[in-house]
DNA sequence: ATGGTTTTTACTGCGTC
DNA sequence: GACGCGGTAAAAACCAT
C-alpha cells in the first residue's frame, strides 16, 4: 500500500539519503547541500541542485602584469575586459573603438572615419541580432518582470537566469517558446529558494498556459538534471498566515503541526500546499483565532474538502506524538 | 494508453447564530 | 434561513509506468 501511495511526493526521502551520503565530500553547496559541478568553460562552480553559482571566475580575468603609466598599459595589454554574466553577451562581442585612430594610433582620413561610423552602427545592430543573444535578452527581461510581479527576491531571479542560460546552452529551446522556458526557469528557481509559487500563480503572470509551463518545467528539470525537492509545506505557511492576518503564534503552531506530521510520515504523497493550508487552519482553531475553511481555501487555492481531510490527519498525528 | 492515487466538484445533513 | 462544518460519491487531474 505505502508503496503506491508514497510515489508522488516522496522523492524527498531518496534525496535526503543522497545528501547524507555526500556530506563528507568537500564539494557541497552551502545553500542546499547539493552536489557541486565545476563548469570549466565558464570558470564557475555551480550547484547541480539549485543552480547557485558558488564560485565565479576561478580564473582571474585581470592582467598578470602591472602598468605604471598609460603608455605602458597600451603596450602590455593583450586582452579585453573581464567577462561578466550581467551582460547578455558576457561582454565578449566585438567592439569598435570610438576613437578615430587606426591600429597604430594614427588619425583616420575623413573618408575612413565615415566608414568606421557606419561599421559601428552595423556592428551594434548585429551584436544584439544574433538569435541566441536576443533570445537571452528577452528571456531575462521576462524573468525579471514575472519575478517582481510575484514578489520574488533578487537571488531567485539570478538563479532563474542561470537555469535559463543553461537551458539555452544545452539547446533546449528549439520547439519551445522563450516565455515557456523562462517561466519554467523561474518556477524552478522559486522552488529551490524555498519560496515556491504555485503553477497557478505563475500562470497569472506568464503569457503561456499552465500545461505548457508544467510540461516545459519537467523537461528542463530532466534535461539539466536539476534536482528539486518537493516543496516543503512549511514554506507556504508564512504567506498564508500573513494573507489571513493571523498572529505569529498561529504560524509557530502550524509549523509544529507540520513537523509532527513529517515525523509520522503522514505527509508522504500529499500535496504540500494542502498540508500547509490545513496546518494553518488547524492552528487557527488551536489558538482561538478562527478563520473559516473557505477563507483558507481561498488564499491557498485548495478545496475545502482537502483542507478537511488533511487537518484531520494532522490532528491525528499530533495525538500519537508521545510528548504532547 | 493505463492504472492507481489524490484533489475537486457537487450535494446533503447537522448544529448554531 | 444563512452560515460554517463534516461527510460521501463520482468526476477530474495527476503521475509513474
Amino acid at each position: 500500500m505505502t508503496d503506491t501511495t508514497t510515489r508522488r511526493y516522496t522523492r524527498e526521502r531518496d534525496e535526503e539519503e543522497n545528501e547524507q551520503s555526500t556530506e563528507d565530500e568537500t564539494l557541497v553547496c552551502p545553500e542546499c547541500g547539493g552536489k557541486l559541478a565545476s563548469d570549466s568553460e565558464h570558470g564557475e562552480t555551480v550547484c547541480k541542485e539549485c543552480g547557485l553559482v558558488v564560485e565565479e571566475d576561478e580564473i582571474d580575468p585581470g592582467p598578470e602584469w602591472r602598468a605604471f603609466d598609460s603608455k605602458e598599459k597600451d603596450e602590455k595589454s593583450r586582452v579585453g575586459a573581464p567577462t561578466t554574466n550581467m551582460m547578455h553577451d558576457k561582454g565578449l562581442s566585438t567592439n569598435i573603438g570610438w576613437q578615430d585612430k587606426d591600429a597604430y594610433g594614427n588619425a583616420l582620413s575623413s573618408r575612413q572615419r565615415e566608414k568606421m561610423q557606419r561599421l559601428r552602427t552595423w556592428n551594434e545592430r548585429f551584436r544584439t541580432r544574433d538569435s541566441k543573444e536576443r533570445n537571452l535578452k528577452q528571456a531575462l527581461g521576462e524573468i525579471d518582470r514575472m519575478a517582481s510581479a510575484l514578489g520574488l527576491p533578487e537571488n531567485v531571479r539570478e538563479t532563474a537566469s542561470v537555469i535559463y542560460r543553461r537551458a539555452l546552452e544545452e539547446d533546449l529551446l528549439p520547439g519551445r517558446s522563450i516565455e515557456g522556458v523562462a517561466t519554467a526557469s523561474l518556477y524552478a528557481a522559486a522552488r529551490k529558494a524555498g519560496t515556491p509559487r504555485s503553477l497557478d500563480e505563475l500562470t497569472t503572470v506568464s503569457r503561456v498556459e499552465k500545461d505548457e509551463i508544467a510540461r516545459t518545467y519537467r523537461y528542463v528539470v530532466r534535461e539539466l538534471n536539476l534536482e528539486i525537492k518537493p516543496a516543503d509545506p512549511e514554506s507556504y505557511v508564512p504567506r498564508f498566515v500573513s494573507d489571513l492576518d493571523l498572529s505569529e503564534e498561529v504560524e509557530r503552531r502550524a509549523r509544529q503541526l507540520l513537523q509532527n506530521a513529517k515525523q509520522e510520515g503522514v505527509h508522504s504523497g500529499k500535496s504540500p500546499v494542502g498540508l500547509a493550508a490545513a496546518a494553518v487552519y488547524a492552528s487557527s482553531l488551536l489558538t482561538n483565532e478562527k478563520v473559516t475553511q473557505s477563507e483558507v481555501s481561498e488564499v491557498a487555492n485548495i478545496s475545502e474538502v482537502t483542507i478537511r481531510n488533511r487537518y484531520h490527519e494532522l490532528l491525528e498525528a499530533e495525538e500519537s506524538v508521545p510528548g504532547l
